[in-house]
DNA sequence: CTTTAATATCCGTATTTCCGAATATACGAA
DNA sequence: TTCGTATATTCGGAAATACGGATATTAAAG
């Protein structure tokens, strides 16, 4: 069970915080897009979001060849309001635009 | 200034998170409090607070031979309501005693 | 000035975390 | 099968972080 000190451990780091906040504003996007936003190599990209889900704060969806991630739906309540309060002065902090343009269909 | 960055790695270690939450209680609490509380090194005590200083999420003031630590009330909006939707669980996960028991008469 | 108490800083070591190229895996198409 | 694409994992080295005993600093008291 994600406890505060594990999202706080997954959101003290600049690229997390940017893969959260990315997820953050919409339904579900595929990692490619994510490797497109971050322009980040796709290991590390890949290998962040291990730990994110991990942590039980994503939860992904294979689509053929693709992984679809979204924030996990079914978090606590005290960890929403984390990310609520969290994710618009990352957003701003970390200069994300939003949305991702979506590389990949569907 | 302080980034959401920062503030998730300051409160992304299990010392660090509990001297939040132990100060997040009360209006100011001295270090031999905290130390006692936390049953840990006076130096680690102390080289969290440090750290906690330098990114602005604390104060200290001092009297006499005490320092008396504080949540800085000047937080940023964003930053106290995540403390308000982190402390409480983070209390219950690190099994903290709240309020700590003053040993340093003011 | 000397002593004592509270706290901060130093410093060598141990541990953790991060990185990204290389490699492996999973899947669809031909 | 075999190939190509998307994603995951491995792995060795670099960098950051944590630890706590020893020591320094600060201030009150004698």
């Amino acid at each position: 069970m994600l406890t505060p000190t594990q999202l706080c451990k997954c959101l003290g780091d600049d690229l997390r915080l940017s893969l959260v906040c990315l997820l953050h504003g919409q339904e579900e996007v595929c990692v490619c897009d994510l490797v497109d936003a971050l322009e980040a190599p796709q290991s590390t990209v890949s290998r962040h979001l291990a730990q994110l889900r991990q942590c039980q704060l994503v939860v992904a969806r294979r689509q053929g060849t693709w992984m679809h991630y979204r924030i996990n739906p079914e978090l606590p309540d005290w960890a929403q309001q984390t990310l609520a309060s969290l994710v618009p002065p990352a957003c701003q902090a970390l200069s994300l635009t939003l949305p991702v343009s979506a590389c990949c269909e569907n």
